[in-house]
DNA sequence: CGCCAACTTGATGGCTGTCAAGTCAGGTGG
DNA sequence: CCACCTGACTTGACAGCCATCAAGTTGGCG
């Protein structure tokens, strides 16, 4: 990575509450939208990104029902999303952390469809989508590597049905603390020992288990030797030990 | 809805085994890619869209590893896609049918993930997806409309997420036959009779249960006086039951 | 007509949900 | 500083739903 001074790139500036964010300048860009674009190109791309938004642990980015107008690029911090079926059940659809983009589901209908809720203090950068598809008419880079966060976000969803339609408790958490272990570590974290920023209630709900279950699968990982669990902190003891439950008999 | 759409009729050149399609006559447009177009823009889709091919019962469109080049549409039949994970477990991820969109799992890594099988005699029409690109740079309308089906593709899969993640047999099963219903009627088909073209098997896959689990708990709606059923015939015959049972406790 | 895959039905068992009680951690206020 | 309080978590006992195993039946097709 060429630390390049930039030319006519605007600096990032720091007012009171909002910060303008350049993805040019940002250690996520190989991570998030702007992967594979020049440096012109992600200079077209700063301008298309809008004010960074913080929204505090607990709070929403945004509620099923709402108007959709923009994807979000998670610049920092974690968050879950959900659906609220009409009787009132939730499923939690997924976890996601830095670098990845929510809100795709708001595209089919012009409403989000989903709850995003930050799991901690996060920010994110939205993207108006009107001018992202604007953008991606002009840069087809752009436009391509748009169609493939899409298309990845539906493989991963392919791999939550196998999850939820195939595994038993164990290799259920198991498959998700691998999940969450690799994440971690693409990101330049420990990939064996995280914070797990979520309550075993709304694991329980993204596996389709009980917390109950969650909890007692928990101990008995421990007890195995497979992984070191206190509360929210995790430390994964054998990832060969998990990754061998995951494939077992069946 | 404005016209009933008649069940498949074909006004189109034939050919020894190809036959050229045109959107602009297909009866399917306003399900399908071309929704929204107007006729100029239609007929700039017609060129796009590549020679119309069969798909015998129970042969493959393509196979998870594939080389990603086209989404297909189809024309005529019924799909099933499905992924096997590492360890052989298969699990049909969706059932598609005439109009609906296949293949954009295949984006992200230019290699097809999924497998999807003909459970009739089927029709589709390729489209070549570095033009779709291409053309999509060009018509904003159709450019909009494509992200639309992706993002449905994924809410969809948010669906079936809540059915694997919170629901009971029964619920699961009411809720399979109800979308089912609704996509024949919304195809001008009868909504309340109809032929499942899948494997109890295959349904089980879909929806996380045993072969045998379907069996007996379509007997259960059968002897409840909701469905009538034999072997693959169903007859829905207290909708408003099926309703009910998805909605009721928890 | 006969074969085979698909389906149905029964008996049994196990995994996970449910209900319940108790523990732990963190934050607040006296 | 400590007591207390609350939400999150753990653990136990039990039950129920669904998987498993096992026959038997049906229907389609060569």
């Amino acid at each position: 990575m060429t630390s390049s001074p930039k030319p006519l790139a605007q600096p990032i500036s720091i007012t009171a509450n909002t910060l303008k964010v350049a993805c040019s300048q940002c250690n996520l860009r190989e991570l998030c939208l702007p992967l594979g674009l020049n440096e012109q190109e992600m200079h077209k791309l700063d301008d298309l990104v809008g004010t960074r938004r913080r929204v505090k642990r607990g709070t929403h980015l945004y509620r099923a029902t709402d108007p959709f107008e923009a994807i979000y690029a998670i610049r920092s911090g974690f968050f879950k999303t959900g659906v609220i079926a009409e009787d009132g059940r939730e499923q939690v659809t997924g976890f996601q952390m830095a670098g990845e983009i929510m809100g795709m589901d708001g595209i089919g209908t012009e409403h989000h469809t989903c709850n995003a809720v930050a799991l901690e203090d996060s920010e994110v950068c939205p993207i108006p989508f009107a001018k992202l598809e604007d953008m991606s008419r002009e840069i087809g880079t752009l436009q391509h590597h748009f169609h493939k966060v899409m298309s990845r976000e539906i493989v991963r969803e392919h791999g939550v049905m196998v999850l939820l339609g195939t595994m038993r408790a164990e290799e259920r958490l198991a498959a998700f603390l691998l999940n969450l272990s690799q994440r971690f570590s693409s990101r330049g974290y420990a990939p064996n020992e995280f914070h797990l920023r979520m309550t075993r209630d709304e694991i329980g709900s993204y596996l389709g288990l009980k917390l109950e279950t969650v909890s007692r699968t928990f101990s008995r990982f421990q007890e195995d030797g497979l992984v070191s669990v206190q509360q929210k902190h995790v430390r994964i003891v054998d990832p060969a030990g998990l990754k061998k439950l995951m494939s077992r008999n069946c």
